[in-house]
RNA sequence: GCCUUUGUAGCUCAGAGGUAGAGCACUUCCUUGGUAAGGAAGAGGUCGCGGGUUCAAUUCCCGCCAAAGGCUCCA
């Protein structure tokens, strides 16, 4: 008997009956074979070594494919556990997952305690155990066995994962000494773990309930060669250097106050500057773009957001009400600009000549955030969303749509995030209780997107459960320098708000129709977006986005007069500089316009102010010689026009 | 919101049941210098906030506030 097997590239080859992917694997070449992990079998990821079902589809993971990664960490976990068995026996086991990077295991040790000084012994048990090469067994079981084997053991959660599981379905997996409850898939064997670190650990519950035991959890991570590992943890460091929260206040961009509040950022005057200026920029791409810059106020009318249905929504849950001497009369912080909006619509009839109508705002907006989730400027309570909402006429909606990809790329492009992915978040397959709207209206909005994502050409991923309670988005991931996820701009349609304020335009028949809304922020929030750049750059914000572009550095006091000169001379030029008048040597002047960031430092001193020149020193690079103001600005010009080139085409 | 840890000068941190210390920053003076820290002196704290125990609390206990990490990734 013979079994057909489709490689990606559409090749079919023929094996053995009982063939593995492995086999398979080592018929191509045996470097690829050391290092495939598992293997994805008609869709379904499944281990390396066990038979191939039949004719089917054979996709081989490796270190390279992120289910190949999974399968390592899976595996890791295991061994984890394997090695907490034999150091701390009695331990009992709830469950292991593969995480975004590494893994965990949540263990219940009974009295003792695992601190950061014990990592070193489990990573050392870890690698002895790993080095034995000890195969991943599968095995199924029935249930009763099952269940007798973990009585034995005395593991009561495995025995209660077992309770929901049906007989037929399970298995169990044998490495050396450890056999868990697990469904796959693993490794071949252990010695494809070569570097192991436990990173951390921490309390949680037993399946989340907080009603239940606390587990002792375990994090780690593993990689098939050390140098992998040592590189991760360059990564960590660096990323941890790059902290907005530290950076923010080492270059004095914002701080917080216990007095003002959690999650209420305070922006400082050179914050303030850097936010201004990102503001500016993109007020003037809008203008050009034919956006209409509105102001609308901080609170509003409970019935407001009783009509928009962010108050059924959200009401128990936001700020609580702000009240008036007049006895029932309650005022909410906006959490939203979209419902102002609307009514700046209706403020006035509408003619199918008119739309799109778009208007702008930077408008600031207060949620209520449950205070563990509160984390620097990336997620607090009160925040500037750089939003806009467009109303349209149903046959504009993916035209417009598109013209505000252009806009969110060109935003991307000039801020130098390159590396993007889009993300359409539709609703819940099951649970459609959390949204408001019908049927209907929310497959009109999703082939909106999909249409004006598919005419873009763009690469994107879906994911269900991620619309917003009105409306399907288009969510913009863009991946900093350390190539970390975050999300920025976001590009929602919206045919129920319209529905709920009664938008109206009057169409060319003379009646009147509803317009489409879509709701746009290619930043998302200012707060969040200075997080991410902060961290992109590592605090070297581009030349025209620096607080300072320059700093003046007179030699000694004696040039602090012509220090001023050459001040007022960038001013004229519309650069940013300051002077450090300061009584210091100018290594010690240097040094600390270096570790400020400031792009270009001035020196000035006999020779300079004989010449009329100024000496310029470029942060991270060093002394780029002598050269006259003019000559400064031209190389300044230069270079803002160099990192803003992509936004001009 | 829940768990763990933390909260001492502007910043980074040390300290102990008898009301506090270092380095940097700051102020003044000396020094007037050429590409990453010149020298000296001085000033600066309700030890997060509130309560309790004690002759005595910043230290021990309780509550609150804030921050960090984790949880809400279910074999």
């Amino acid at each position: 008997m013979k079994i057909n097997v489709t490689l990606p590239d559409g090749t079919v080859r023929e094996y053995e009956k009982g063939a593995t992917a492995m086999d398979v694997a080592l018929s191509i070449s045996e470097g690829l074979a050391r290092n495939v992990l598992s293997a994805k079998v008609d869709g379904e990821v499944r281990d390396a070594n066990r038979p191939l079902p039949g004719d089917c589809t054979v996709q081989l993971l490796t270190w390279k494919d992120d289910e190949g990664k999974a399968t390592m960490w899976h595996s890791s976990a295991h061994l984890l556990a394997e090695a907490v068995e034999a150091l701390y026996p009695g331990s009992k086991f709830a469950i292991g997952p593969p995480i975004e990077n590494g893994f965990y295991y949540d263990i219940d040790l009974g009295d003792k305690m695992i601190g950061d000084g014990d990592f070193k012994a489990i990573e050392q048990k870890m690698k002895e155990l790993a080095a034995k090469k000890e195969s991943f067994i599968r095995r199924e079981v029935p249930k009763a066995e099952a269940i007798a084997y973990f009585t034995e053991k005395g593991d009561e959660y495995k025995l209660e994962l077992i309770d929901d599981l049906e007989d037929g379905t399970i298995s169990f997996y044998t490495q050396g000494n450890f056999t868990d409850l697990c469904r796959g898939p693993h490794l071949p064997d252990t010695s494809y773990i070569k570097a192991i670190k436990v990173m951390s650990v921490a309390g949680a519950y037993w399946r989340g309930d907080e009603k239940r035991k606390q587990l002792t959890r375990l994090y780690g991570i593993t990689f098939p060669k050390q140098k992998e590992l040592d590189e991760y943890l360059v990564l960590l460091e660096e990323a941890k250097k790059r902290d907005h929260r530290k950076l923010g206040k080492e270059l004095d961009l914002f701080t917080f106050s216990e007095k003002v509040g959690a999650g209420l950022p305070l922006w400082l005057p050179k914050g303030a500057a850097l936010r201004e200026r990102l503001v500016n920029f993109l007020k003037d791409l809008q203008e050009k773009s034919g956006y209409q810059q509105v102001v609308t106020p901080h609170i509003a009318h409970k019935d407001l957001y009783v009509t928009s249905g962010h108050y059924d929504k959200y009401g128990a849950d936001s700020f609580q009400p702000i009240r008036t001497p007049d006895p029932g009369e309650e005022f909410f912080l906006k959490p939203m600009n979209c419902p102002h909006h609307c009514e700046i619509y209706k403020s006035r009839p509408h003619s199918y000549k008119d739309l799109p109508v778009r208007y702008a705002e930077f408008g600031t907006v207060y949620r209520y955030e449950q205070s563990g989730e509160l984390h620097g400027l990336t997620r607090v309570r009160g925040f500037t969303q750089d939003d806009a909402h467009l109303f349209c006429t149903p046959e504009q909606v993916k035209e417009e749509f598109m013209k505000v990809i252009d806009l969110v790329l060109l935003v991307f492009k000039a801020l130098n995030f390159t590396n993007y992915e889009a993300q359409v978040s539709l609703r819940d397959k099951e649970d459609r209780t959390k949204y408001i709207g019908s049927d209907e209206n929310w497959e009109k909005a999703e082939n909106a997107i999909m249409e004006a994502v598919a005419e873009k050409g763009m690469n994107t991923v879906v994911e269900y459960g991620e619309a917003a309670f009105y409306g399907p988005k288009l969510d913009f991931m863009v991946k900093d320098a350390l190539g970390r996820k975050w999300q920025l701009g976001t590009i929602q349609v919206d045919y129920n708000l319209p529905e709920r304020f009664e938008l109206e335009y009057v169409g060319a028949d003379n009646q009147k129709h509803r317009p489409v809304m879509i709701h746009r922020a290619p930043f998302g929030s200012l707060e969040r977006f200075v997080a991410v750049l902060i961290e992109h750059t590592a605090g070297r914000f581009p030349l025209w986005l620096a607080p300072e572009q320059a700093i003046i550095l007179p030699i000694s006091e004696k040039f602090n007069e012509t220090a001023h000169q050459v001040g007022e001379l960038l001013k004229e030029c519309d650069i940013r500089a300051v002077i450090d008048e300061r009584n210091e040597k100018i290594g010690r002047k240097i040094r600390d316009a270096e570790m400020a960031k400031t792009p270009f430092m001035l020196i000035i001193g006999e020779k300079e102010a004989g010449a009329g020149t100024i000496s310029v020193r470029e942060h991270g690079q060093g002394d780029l010689g002598s050269m006259t103001p003019a000559q400064f600005k031209t190389l300044v010009e230069e270079r803002i026009k160099a990192s803003l080139s992509g936004s001009v085409n």
